[in-house]
DNA sequence: TTACATGCAAACTGTTTGCAAATAT
DNA sequence: ATATTTGCAAACAGTTTGCATGTAA
């Protein structure tokens, strides 16, 4: 696949997602999409960013991740009171939280499974789990 | 159990646990054991003290609930960015988060486990899982 | 041309910290 | 007496927002 054509696919996914394909927003979605799964935080992003050259203010960053997720782009992935990662793998996985460097691995779902869960209570409906596996160094 | 010998209790588990019986330190550690489990914030609880007419600065809410956390009194629970709760209940369990009221609730652990979890990587060994279940409305 | 996106700086939220005054031992 | 704890206000991190400028359609 050549790199032009590469882009035009991005600017087709954002504009699917109701998104206008700035450049901003480009070169944002092809950092987020080219490799394969990634977890960032938007400092993350905002500093690869200025290191591609891409000069992106931060709070564009905030926008564009947020917008991403709420388009179903990102999925968001909430560790502790501190950063907020933004998973590019979006279907239903859990995750190892490395927390000596604060990174995040995928967890393969295969056989893996929460069982026996009760019940959600009264007039409510169970509309994610979130499963964080915390590991330590050794 | 009347409330003088209550309060001495609460002493000698504050002081078992390396912290001194101050007053404030004895008020919110009562408000949060004198009850079953409870889920509270730093802002929750130092609401409470203050309606209780027991007036404690946040910022004293906040280093106690972390000391008390450190001790092993209290557990912190991660639900997203914002804000941080801690739980009464210090052993391994999960939650339920209702997204609409913002309010944890503890999920029986009978029965309930996680399967098909894959090894630990390299050099690291699981310290904890943290399951949330996120409820919606109907 | 016009509605939407960007960048900046300022606002905001939750939390931590420095330091003088208060308190437990 | 002395080491610890408190309260306050100021500092802080991460994130959001208002508004003038820039840009995609």
């Amino acid at each position: 696949m050549m790199p032009q054509e590469y882009e035009r696919d991005i600017a087709d996914k954002l504009r699917t997602a109701g998104l206008r394909p700035t450049r901003q927003r480009v070169a944002l979605a092809q950092m987020l999409f080219k490799a394969g799964d990634r977890h960032v935080t938007a400092e993350d992003l905002h500093e690869e960013a200025v290191q591609a050259r891409f000069p992106v203010s931060l709070a564009t960053v905030y926008n564009t991740l947020n917008q991403f997720t709420t388009a179903g782009l990102l999925r968001e992935v909430a560790i502790d009171g501190a950063k907020t990662y933004f998973d590019t793998n979006t279907s239903n996985h859990y995750h190892f939280y490395v927390e000596s460097e604060g990174t995040l691995i995928d967890i393969p779902t295969e056989g893996l499974d929460v069982i026996g869960l009760p019940e959600a209570p009264d007039g409510t409906s169970i509309s994610r789990i979130d499963v964080i596996v915390r590991l330590s160094n050794a």
